[in-house]
DNA sequence: TATTTTTACGCAACCGATTGCGGTTTCGAT
DNA sequence: ATCGAAACCGCAATCGGTTGCGTAAAAATA
């Protein structure tokens, strides 16, 4: 990037050849002579030839890059994500510009706005704050594939990669109902965002199938951060008439979760039930374990960079925004098990039929 | 990135002027008076003018992305140092290219050739099989800002940001000693790697200076990753004589050790050490809780990119590759405690002096 | 030998912006 | 009225490749 470069001007010059020659012989094309040809790569060696790529995207109108908007880089699901979304684009030829935003709406438009100028494609999970989707349109004036992952802009064209919230939500409030526990909380974010409507959504479904009342003082939405988090459930712990499980909807709050309940003494599991929609291995190392969710991420990152990278490379105008549903599936462990009977285990079947995804194969294992 | 866009040539021809005269407008240069510009930026906000920043970039070579290669997207340190790294970034106007190997030295030539062109600046974490440095030399004849973090290839030139890993090797096992454990192991990588040779030098330093008998059968040195791991940890508990402690040097390991010594049943802390290299906040999570380090990945990689894009910005040729090298603390917890017994953490203190790295602040939390 | 077809390259435009230099106009100063 | 200086703006080169089109030379065909 800085200067000295060895450009196809040095080499033709070298070889007397022009410019085009050069460029030509490079790519091999068949009307340059194989002499010429052998020269120019042998000229381009020793020079230290490195053509330049800044050059070529400007010519070609691609730079082989796709960006990757997320709300934070550290906890474990964005991180499987991204890391699914690298090894795909890797494959394929790409590399990935990732940029969080810090659930702030602000540097989600800058980002989305920097961004359209340098990459093929985009891959984006919403912020929290985000409301308004207007800084997405530079990407289809432009023609730049867009593809949201986890926290989609529904009325936003482009692809979505998106759990089986609803039904995942359902089961594991579901399971929490079967397991004995009564009062029923749920610590998730805004409405707004897809996977906390949906997940709320799920939970309803699950209490009312139970015939128990819905009770919106148990509805936590402050957000999806581990402060957040935290501060929900401290509200949720100074209600006059506790809850005595919670629904965790993300890694942070779930941290943020275990770790108050165990510094105010409580005994998770056997006294106070807690699920989570998370799926660090570590919690299953903890003790008591914790109920949670199968590795999707992975695939929810492999999925979107695909379905963005065929967009590009296809460059198909069929504009239809497919929805990509993951199934998942729940991993039952110890913090939400009051006793450790099996029956409990054996009486938890799917029965999920709510939302758009039905979702039979909910796996259970203990 | 595909086309249609506006250029500031058809601004210029709808206005009648030239293109210089709106790039001029554009970028407020004195020269062009008030009107001309009010007019240009009219028209370019009502043909939604974006300016092309490939061709930016080609005119003013500099892209203003820098690429981070690292060896893994998952664990807990390098996402932190990631963290850092974007954030900084961010700050000072950079996006960031991620490029993973995967632990592969030839994925890891791949990514620094081929980033070489497209970035003003480069972060490395070299591979595990990374034992050649030649692929480098790419970035110094382009005189591209080159800086590693955490695993440096001590040759090449450019700074480098490391832990002190020596000392926090030292004391970690000194700990172990203190905490009275006999038999202690070490799970590490192969000692090409910086990382890798000054942790087992503490290690060494450790026994050493308490009179223990050095026993290369306990430093296992398999590698970094979850699987090398898991069978180091495996070798280890089959020899005739097992160690009764274990250093584990990297998150993966201590995930490994963690998950395996549970599942034979061992009881971490009372009957079996364990201290882990590892920052990961889970860690005080578990229970037994493991003792580990304190957070500095956010702060390895904030101070690996000011360094970088200090380096591109100032444009100074001082190429004295200054290593900066960060005191990590220990956090102390039950893992590596046999008893609860409040003198082993009261004797313990530092004494380390063996390494280039004095450290006098080690700070002991229980 | 004359004519057609290949083969092998070069010219110049193009991708989209930036900028040194030069030219024209305007205006105050003498 | 004349001159020099600002004030304003355009020409053309440049960044480094890519490629359509044209053409001279070599090979093939008549």
């Amino acid at each position: 990037m800085k200067k000295n470069n060895t450009t196809i001007y040095d080499i033709a010059e070298a070889l007397e050849v022009s410019a085009s020659t050069v460029s030509r012989a490079l790519r091999n094309h068949p009307d340059i002579s194989e002499s010429v040809t052998e020269k120019v790569k042998k000229m381009a060696k020793k020079l230290n030839y490195k053509a330049n790529i800044i050059a070529q995207n400007l010519k070609e109108r691609k730079t082989k890059v796709i960006g990757v908007i997320l709300p934070e880089i550290l906890h474990h699901f964005n991180m499987s994500v991204l890391n699914g979304i690298e090894e795909v684009a890797f494959r394929k030829g790409f590399h990935i510009i990732v940029a969080k935003t810090n659930e702030s709406y602000q540097r989600e438009i800058m980002h989305v706005e920097s961004l359209a100028g340098q990459v093929d494609g985009l891959l984006v999970c919403i912020s929290q704050e985000t409301k308004k989707y207007d800084h997405f349109k530079v990407f289809k004036q432009q023609e730049i594939p867009l593809v949201f992952f986890e926290r989609v802009a529904e009325k936003v064209a482009g692809h979505k990669v998106v759990m089986n919230d609803d039904a995942i939500a359902f089961a594991q409030t579901e399971h929490l109902i079967k397991s004995g526990f009564q009062r029923i909380s749920i610590i998730t974010g805004g409405e707004h965002l897809n996977v906390c409507r949906n997940r709320i959504k799920g939970y309803k479904d699950a209490l009312t199938k139970y015939d128990k009342e819905i009770n919106e003082s148990l509805i936590s939405t402050l957000g999806m951060s581990y402060q957040e988090g935290r501060v929900g459930f401290q509200k949720l712990m100074s209600l006059s008439e506790k809850p005595d499980a919670i629904f965790a909807t993300s890694d942070q709050i779930t941290l943020a979760v275990y770790s108050e309940a165990k510094r105010m003494g409580l005994q998770i599991g056997s006294q106070f039930g807690l699920v989570a929609f998370s799926c660090d291995p570590l919690l299953g190392l903890l003790e008591p374990s914790v109920t949670g969710l199968g590795q999707k991420g992975f695939e929810m990152g492999s999925m979107a960079a695909q379905l963005c990278i065929n967009e590009i490379e296809n460059d198909n105008k069929n504009t239809k925004s497919r929805v990509e549903t993951l199934s998942n599936e729940l991993i039952i462990r110890k913090s939400s098990l009051k006793s450790l009977e099996e029956n409990v285990l054996v009486n938890t079947y799917i029965s999920y039929t709510g939302g758009k995804s039905t979702d039979e194969s909910l796996v259970y294992i203990y």
